[in-house]
DNA sequence: CCTGAAAATGACAATCATTTTCATTTCAGA
DNA sequence: TCTGAAATGAAAATGATTGTCATTTTCAGG
C-alpha cells in the first residue's frame, strides 16, 4: 500500500459511492493533490486486486469504483433535471441474495438504479 | 427494418448467446455477406432501442449483445467466465414503484444487475 | 420506365477510456 | 552517501465506439 494508493482511498471516502477513474483524478487535482491520471489507473487496479476497491462498469462501458463494504444505498435519478435521491433498497439486497443461492453465485454484488422525473420536473 | 437489421439479427440467432459488435462484424464478413462495421454498430443500437436487443458488458467494458426474450428480465453475471443467466424481477417492479411513489416520480423505469461468480468458475 | 428526395451505407477520421512505454524520481537499506 | 528496485507521470499507443460525409439504394409519383 503507497502513497497514491491512500490518496485514492481517501477520495473515495470522501465520495462514498461509485465513481470513475476520471472522476477521481479530476477530484484530487482540484483538492490540490499531485498525482497523474497513469498512477491513478494503476492504484485502482492494485486496490482492486487486493479487494479494497469493487470496480464495475456504468452502462456506456467506463469502469467505476468504491470501496469495499460500504453499506451502499441506490439512487433516484430525474430524467430531466440531473437531482438524485438516495433511497433505501433493503429489498434488493435480499433479492441479491436469493437469486444468488438459487443459481449458486458467489461474492456476489449487484446495481440497480432508478430513473423517472421528479416532482418539480 | 432494414436489410442490415435483418442480417445482424440473423447473426445473433446463429450465435445463439451474446457477441461483441466487432465479433458479430467477422462473422458477417466470414459468411460473405458484404456489410460494413460502422452498418452493424448502427444496426444494434437500432435493434437495442427497440427492444429486440439486449446490450450489457463483458468485465472490459466490450458491448455484447444477444437477441431479447419477450419478457422483461434481469440478469445474473458471472464475473469470472461472463455466463449469464435469466432471473425474475418481480420484486424489484415492486420496488420501483414504491420508490416512485413515495418521492413523487413519474414515468421511471430502472436498472438492475447482479453480478457474482458461478458454480463453474 | 425516369427522377429526385429521403434513407441507408460504409470508408475514414475523431473521440475517449484505458494501457503501455520509458525516462525520471523517490527512497529504503547497505 | 550510494544503489537499485519500485513508483511516478507525460506522452504515445490501443481499441471500441461514434461522427462525418460522400456515395449508393430505395421507392413513390409522374
Amino acid at each position: 500500500m503507497n502513497k497514491s494508493e491512500i490518496k485514492v482511498i481517501a477520495v473515495l471516502e470522501r465520495v462514498g459511492g461509485f465513481a470513475s477513474a476520471q472522476e477521481l483524478y479530476q477530484l484530487l487535482q482540484r483538492s490540490g493533490e499531485s498525482i497523474g491520471l497513469t498512477t491513478v489507473y494503476r492504484a485502482l487496479q492494485s486496490l482492486v486486486s487486493d479487494k479494497i476497491v469493487d470496480q464495475l462498469r456504468r452502462e456506456d462501458g467506463e469502469a467505476i469504483y468504491r470501496l469495499c463494504g460500504d453499506t451502499h444505498h441506490h439512487h433516484l435519478v430525474c430524467k430531466q433535471c440531473g437531482s438524485t435521491v438516495e433511497i433505501e433498497g433493503s429489498a434488493i439486497e435480499r433479492w441479491t441474495k436469493a437469486m444468488a443461492e438459487e443459481h449458486g453465485f458467489r461474492e456476489v454484488g449487484h446495481t440497480a438504479e432508478i430513473f423517472g422525473i421528479c416532482p418539480n420536473c
